[in-house]
RNA sequence: GUCCCCAUCGUCUAGCCUGGCCUAGGACACCGGCCUUUCACGCCGGCGACAGGGGUUCAAAUCCCCUUGGGGACGCCA
């Protein structure tokens, strides 16, 4: 098989369905995903279930789940490499018949106890071939005995291998440092590295776009597609990311800070997560960080990819801060700045799931929906905070900060103030915001007090917070109803005179 | 231990290939200030890095070597 240089662009992103989709996969996703659609090509995704011990459907569903969150729809599949079981059986016949690979007959126990051996001298293990010197009269006859044995690559010792990876560059290791690995287990069934090569050449993908933890594999797969006959693909390694401790990021010690699906139910908006793990290792040749999905496709450029791990800055335990900063960043921006018609689906979905949202908001009390959470969003970070902090728009049952009490209502006064701002508010043909200031810049003159007295305090009576949009318009969204109400229902809060 | 890879502010990074424009630029975070009824936003300013040592050169963050540090791989896991 010839790799036409027409053809077009075909690349995959090959999870094994024994965990949840974490980061560092997703990252690998969109990568891939970038640049199919940048080259015009084809996004394949591929389960790769050949670990049947620790593969599980839920997996399966989680890494499915994620990708469609964040967007990253798939061309192809999903295709689950199991189905491709015959084809990697073939090819290791192939290899067999070809002399690229031999049977070894050495049990586990032998291999362990050499492996333990070379550990205490300090020596590198290396499979040391001898069942590739089996005579032509041994081997049949081990064959016929029915021993259990491995299938080996047969690694040419005098000749180095080498490919040339799109952004290390040209990687060469030395044959003699590349053991006879294994390709197939003693039950028959064949592994990754085997696997993998033969369904990337079946599935024609031009480009293999992986983390770097796959470049010591590149070159045993090199020699898989050169004893098969098949053109290699393309590399791109792309950098780890690491814990700010340097650790390889994993749900067991980081916890669900490291899962996708963590993300969602945090609040995330899916391109604020994509757009945050782009520049995980890849940077624009403009400076810019800020992409929609269209420019961010016409931006990106595997070879614009960076060499040096990165590293996730998350610290366990800051509650504001509970993930890397700078995704908070993206994701507030986003919250911030795209169109209220964008952003209205999302607030939708988390006012549903917290039990605050009306049909009305989409009928009737659209215009009043969409300049609500115009008015509200400058201060989230993220959607959660559209039930949690937003609360007192949507619904009457808010709860009062105690700080918030303490600081804006701890004037008597207000006992006073308050219900006679209420009436005069009531008492306004048009409740909007410029109208609202009319009364309270003409109440506090009028009593001789600070506007802030007022302001503050009322504040606090309609929304239970010290912090939020200006007081004015904040009313005006209110509406006159609640407001006229919240004012006067606040009184028992406010401390009697002495 | 062996092999492979990497090394610029706390973090993400630009610059490195094709030395001089770099008294090293941007972003996040942090700290000041302005704005202001609060909190944000916004704006202005500050803090803050070329791992170390040798070369090469008129000139090195950029090229070469060594050291150190870090990561990855070393499974009948993927």
């Amino acid at each position: 098989m010839t790799l036409d240089k027409t053809e077009t662009t075909r690349v995959r992103f090959a999870p094994s369905p024994t965990g949840y989709l974490h980061l560092g996969g997703a990252r690998t996703a969109l990568y891939n995903w970038l640049w199919a659609k940048k080259t015009g090509g084809v996004f394949i995704l591929r389960i790769e279930d050949t670990d049947a011990e620790r593969s599980t459907a839920e997996s399966t569903e989680g890494i499915l789940h994620g990708l469609r969150w964040l967007g990253l729809e798939w061309d192809e599949g999903p295709f689950y490499q199991t189905a491709n079981l015959p084809k990697h059986i073939e090819a290791a016949t192939k290899l067999l018949e070809s002399g690229h690979a031999y049977r070894c007959y050495c049990t586990r126990e032998e291999l362990d106890a050499q492996r333990k051996a070379a550990e205490a001298q300090k020596r590198a293990f290396i499979y040391d071939g001898r069942c590739r010197k089996l005579t032509e009269e041994e081997s049949p006859a081990k064959l016929e005995s029915g021993i259990p044995y491995v299938v080996r690559f047969r690694t040419p010792q005098t000749s180095a291998v080498a490919f040339d990876d799109l952004v290390y560059g040209r990687i060469e290791k030395q044959g003699h440092d590349i053991e006879d690995f294994v390709i197939v287990r003693s039950d028959g069934r064949p592994l990754y590295i085997l696997s993998n090569a033969v369904d990337d050449a079946h599935d024609r993908i031009t480009h293999v776009i992986r983390g770097a933890d796959g470049i010591a594999n590149t070159p045993k797969q090199v020699l898989i597609y050169n004893a098969l006959g098949i053109t290699p693909p393309t590399f791109a390694h792309m950098p780890l990311t690491l814990d700010n401790k340097k650790a390889k990021l994993s749900k067991r010690s980081h916890g669900e800070v490291v899962t996708v699906a963590y993300y969602e139910k945090r609040g995330f908006i899916p391109w604020a997560l994509c757009n945050f793990m782009a520049l995980l290792g890849w940077s624009s040749a403009d400076g810019r960080e800020f992409f929609t999905r269209e420019e961010l496709i016409e931006a990106f450029d595997l070879t614009r990819i960076n060499r040096a791990n990165s590293i996730f800055n998350y610290v366990p335990g800051d509650t504001k801060n509970w993930t890397d900063p700078k995704a908070i960043h993206f994701n507030s921006t986003y919250l911030r700045t795209i169109p209220p018609a964008e952003l209205e689906p999302y607030v939708r979905e988390e006012l549903q799931s917290a039990g605050l949202w009306r049909e009305s908001f989409e009928g009737e009390e659209k215009e009043w929906f969409l300049k609500t959470i115009n008015l509200i969003r400058t201060r989230y970070l993220t959607l959660t905070d559209f039930s949690e902090r937003g609360r007192c728009y949507f619904s009457d049952e808010f709860s009062f900060d105690q700080k918030a009490v303490a600081k804006n209502l701890k004037d008597s006064n207000l006992r006073t103030y308050l219900p006679e701002l209420s009436d005069r508010l009531e008492a306004l043909p048009d409740f909007t915001a410029y109208e609202i200031e009319e009364v309270f810049r003409t109440y506090s003159e009028e009593k001789g007090i600070k506007a802030g007295i007022i302001i503050n305090g009322s504040r606090t009576a309609v929304s239970g917070t010290s912090v939020g949009p200006g007081l004015f318009e904040m009313l005006e969204v209110l509406g006159k109803d609640r407001v006229v109400k919240r004012l006067r229902d606040v009184t028992p809060l406010i401390p009697e005179a002495v």
